[in-house]
DNA sequence: GTCTATACGGTGATAGAC
DNA sequence: GTCTATCACCGTATAGAC
């Protein structure tokens, strides 16, 4: 594993910026190593080489791995949010379609690939253990799951629906989960399109009176 | 952390029996230090004080942690395997009866428990990095996922379906991973009998001309 | 089979030069 | 800020007594 981030521009930032940069670096680094390598065989002299500094630097930057992992798991939860919260703010009003953004977005290349995925099963698997980190993720969790709840209501009250809408919450959020799990862990030909459009599917069934919208 | 498992009759064992007993003894103090402690600071000593041995006898038991891990998660499919298949091979010989068999084994209290899945979890994070995790439960997932979509494709034959087959089965998959992700991340009210309701409510929308039979 | 003792490498964190 | 050198500890695995 060797050093792969660009450094160019590297003398014109600014102190502030240079700080963020680095930070930035090693989380990239961390996720790289946990993918690769397992949590349990991350170790700071790994994810320092793979950043290209000193393992020393890395201590210096996050004072200790346990803040260093937080910290990753800290920004993952920030992409994963901010890129359902985008979505659904570029949507425009109506909830069927916020609700086919939302969906989308879940499979965005940025949070839906397998290096990300993998990352995320392995903080869920010790977040028992770390309350830190259940904690992290707890919040916006449960942001994403009552968009999904409200918007369900949402529709089912204009169109219609052949479950509740909690039923049809859970089922969505169910759908988008499992294809996680499946891209994690299935065979190999797995096809973004195809899993928003198999969802979409069952939303066309959920709510068999929507206008037709998506692909 | 200390032993908790009896020894009662122990001597009474042959040297077979005990063999097996004392391998299971150290798979039970695994899976609950995965648990307790997250994969990362899983380590022999722990295991063994846990299992209330010695680590040098671990070792003779299992030649190495690595050894260990693996057939943890072996026991874990296997269990998770049998637990579904004997309750298919309990529920006679109509199609939607073995699919809401299915689903209810999901939920039985032996597999679905915040430990195992949380030792799920640890293992699936950790399966990019160790091909052998994900050739070990590999096989049994694929099953139960063909099992899953005959069923569909049975069912939907004989009473219609307002999904594809292959869609009807990605859901219900879908919701299935997603209650036990739920059930390990959300909020402790989760109730076992609520998931399966929920799921077999989906199931009475996407095969709306079945006989009602369980709840 | 089971234990204790120990070898030996890796691990997180610190110190201090530049 | 960044590095190298180093520390004290913990990790797995082995050896050998009982």
């Amino acid at each position: 594993m060797s050093a792969n981030v660009t450094e160019k521009n590297f003398a014109s930032r600014n102190r502030k910026s240079q700080r963020a940069f680095r930070k930035r670096q090693l989380i990239d680094a961390t996720i790289d190593c946990i993918d690769k390598l397992g949590i349990s065989q991350t170790t700071l002299a790994r994810i320092a080489e793979r950043a290209g500094i000193s393992q020393g630097n890395v201590v210096f930057y996050f004072h200790s791995k346990d803040e260093l992992l937080e910290q990753t798991l800290h920004y993952l939860n920030d992409e994963y949010t901010s890129n359902w919260q985008t979505a659904l703010d570029d949507a425009g009003p109506d909830p069927l379609s916020q609700l086919q953004a939302l969906i989308e977005a879940s499979f965005a290349p940025q949070v839906f690939n397998r290096k990300k995925i993998s990352v995320w099963y392995a903080f869920w698997g010790e977040s028992r253990s770390r309350p830190k980190y259940m904690r992290i993720c707890g919040a916006s969790d449960r942001a994403f799951s009552e968009t999904i709840s409200k918007l369900c209501q949402a529709i089912a009250a204009r169109d219609g629906s052949s479950l509740s809408p909690r039923t049809a919450a859970y089922s969505i959020e169910g759908m988008i989960d499992g294809m996680w799990q499946n891209f994690l862990l299935g065979p190999t030909g797995f096809k973004r399109a195809h899993a928003i459009s198999t969802i979409f599917e069952l939303l066309g069934s959920i709510f068999p009176q929507r206008r037709q919208i998506g692909p």
